[in-house]
RNA sequence: GGCGGUGUAGCUCAGUUGGUUAGAGCAGCGGAAUCAUAAUCCGCGUGUCCGGGGUUCAAGUCCCUGCACCGCCA
């Protein structure tokens, strides 16, 4: 059985994730890992929250919230809009797990055991009031060159100047406002990527069918100016992984944290770690998916991410897991994505512009959003939500061309034969060619479900629903009824069997409208079709059958302007 | 400023290694049908493929250049 391990970016723990988020990354992870399980592969697929850094303090502080509670919460929240999305994850971890802390230690220890591990001294602005070390982006005061006075430690917003927190001009605290900032010398411990460079880059070198953008990127930073950095992977927080050498401390880190970005891929693997003991197994089970010398070489691994994401994961995190010396699993085919923009604009956390996850569940179900998304989903360049888009696209895919088929059937058949598969009649040449329509059409929708091609893939799944309302139109079993019933009780039987085969094949995208299909049908569903013509003959006469409820009912020109309206401005 | 991306029908987008009259969905127009969520099916496109040069027997597709928009980096 192919094995195929799945990550997800993981989101970060400040908040509910908006649909550009949604869609860059867990999405469409998810429509492949449960694509891949229908199609019999053993899929491990993997999400988490990203818990550490300044930004979750800070949110925590403003929620009035100890950060370890107010994490907890945030992640049981995610969690149950991922469900809520029908995100199929075998585990949604937590980047503060205890598995995350030892790994992250472990893989410290190796890397500074192979002499890829530097401690340089830095200066940084501390911040009496605060009691704590400032990030540059937390020092604010006004810039030397614009004389803007909001303008950031990093960067002025105003005339975009590069800026050292140094040069403001009365600095302060962006945090607590206070004046009373010094500077101070502290220790970091620095990833010498630059050593890992000829490595990285034969590696990416070996990777074959990656998208150009991806390796591109990569090359870039490999090889652009002095090439790739060093980077700190240390930080003066309380908040995160203790600096640790494996299980021993780590003389001189004392009371400092492993960088974010550091420990955050780590919990790819640490989420699995995390799956096993959840599910009772040892620590066997999750090697097995990583350690390529435990069981991991069959696996291919996947991994789904927004386009800001690919430097990490194509150098940071590889550099971690080559570096190490061991055997870990590396990533075989990455996926990324362009941007969702919003209306004329881009979707916007901080100033709350769009539509967010748990707003998008409380007006409309799940399958909606899942299937406006993937077959919009940004593969080639950025995507733009319109209101007018996502009705029209709903409406005319979902309720008229497969909602309305279902029901067309059903009700035809229950007032015609009842409430069961008819008997009676044998296909013929408008049949077969039905199922030769169909075969062709299921095979380019594998080639590019395989491929991950998300909207080549929804258009021909589309043409495969719209495929049953041609021979339905062509067939005419209301007219064949009248002349030769014999006959329409073979087209209708058709016809419904081709509910149960939508469903299966439909599943990944729309997962609970396959269910109440495959529920009206009397049918488990299980099974991906190998053979067209047996799939449409699996209901035998006899079978009993329900008319459903309307599977998608459609927007309407006044819920489309309120909601365009009602999410024009900022999130309350 | 550096790097990269994008610019194709009213809208959203496809267009593989350059090769016949540039495509799809939606919207629009016309028709058929009336089983169905007024749903479905069929037919209909005179588009400066952003502008300008160039390479070639042949360019939306390659090269140069200009413009517009968008990112990333410094």
């Amino acid at each position: 059985m192919p094995r195929t391990l799945i990550t997800s970016a993981i989101p970060y723990i400040n908040g509910i994730k908006h649909l550009g988020n949604l869609v860059g990354s867990q999405l469409p992870a998810d429509l492949h890992a449960r694509y891949l399980r229908a199609r019999g592969h053993e899929v491990m697929f993997i999400c988490a929250t990203d818990e550490h850094g300044t930004p979750a303090e800070l949110a925590a502080k403003k929620a009035g919230k100890p950060v370890a509670e107010y994490c907890a919460e945030m992640w049981q929240v995610q969690k149950d809009l991922a469900e809520g999305f029908r995100l199929s994850f075998d585990h949604f971890g937590r980047s503060s797990s205890p598995q995350n802390h030892r790994l992250t230690q472990h893989f410290a220890g190796r890397l500074d055991a192979a002499g890829l591990i530097e401690e340089r001294s830095s200066r940084q602005v501390y911040s009496n009031a605060d009691a704590r070390f400032l990030p540059d982006r937390y020092v604010e005061g006004t810039c030397p060159n614009c004389g803007y006075d909001r303008a950031r430690g990093d960067q002025c917003e105003n005339c975009t100047k590069q800026l050292d927190p140094t040069d403001l001009i009365e600095p302060r605290s962006a945090i607590s406002g206070s004046t009373d900032l010094e500077v101070r010398e502290t220790k970091h411990l620095f990833l010498l990527q630059s050593k890992l460079r000829n490595a990285l880059d034969e590696w990416i070198d070996g990777q074959t069918g990656w998208p150009v953008l991806t390796t591109s990127i990569a090359k870039k930073w490999l090889h652009d100016g002095e090439g790739l950095q060093d980077r700190g992977i240390t930080r003066d927080l309380d908040w995160g992984i203790p600096v640790r050498k494996g299980p021993d401390p780590w003389p001189g880190m004392e009371g400092k944290v492993f960088y974010v970005w550091f420990d955050a891929p780590i919990e790819y693997i640490a989420g699995t770690a995390e799956w096993a003991e959840a599910n009772g197994h040892d620590d066997t089970a999750w090697r097995r998916w990583w350690r390529e010398d435990e069981g991991a070489e069959d696996v291919r691994y996947v991994q789904f991410m927004g386009k800001d994401n690919v430097p990490f994961h194509t150098l940071s995190f590889p550099a971690t897991l080559i570096g190490s010396g061991e055997p870990w699993k590396k990533v075989d085919y990455l996926k990324s994505f362009n941007y969702l923009n919003y209306d004329g604009g881009q979707f916007s956390t901080s100033q709350g512009r769009g539509v967010f996850m748990d707003q998008a569940l409380s007006i409309l179900p799940a399958d909606y959003w899942r299937w406006w998304l993937l077959s919009h989903v940004p593969e080639n360049g950025d995507t733009e939500f319109t209101w007018e888009g996502f009705q029209s696209g709903v409406n005319k895919d979902l309720a008229d061309v497969l909602g309305n088929f279902v029901s067309r059937v059903t009700k035809f058949c229950r007032s015609k034969f009842g409430e069961a598969v008819p008997e009676g009649g044998a296909w013929g040449d408008a049949e077969q060619a039905l199922v030769a329509r169909l075969s062709a059409g299921l095979t380019a929708y594998q080639r590019h479900m395989d491929a991950i091609e998300i909207r080549k893939a929804a258009g021909e799944l589309r043409g495969l629903w719209v495929a049953g309302n041609e021979y339905l139109q062509e067939a005419a079993p209301w007219a064949a009824f009248k002349t030769d019933p014999d006959r329409a009780a073979m087209q209708i039987r058709l016809a419904l069997n081709l509910i149960g085969f939508y469903a299966v094949i439909s599943r990944p995208f729309i997962p609970d409208a396959a269910d109440a299909m495959l529920s009206a049908m009397r049918m488990q569903g299980d099974g991906w079709p190998q053979d067209v013509a047996a799939a449409l003959s699996m209901l035998e006469p006899g079978h009993g059958f329900e008319v459903p409820d309307v599977l998608f009912a459609k927007i309407t020109d006044e819920q489309r302007d309120g909601w365009a309206a009602q999410f024009a401005g900022t999130r309350a």
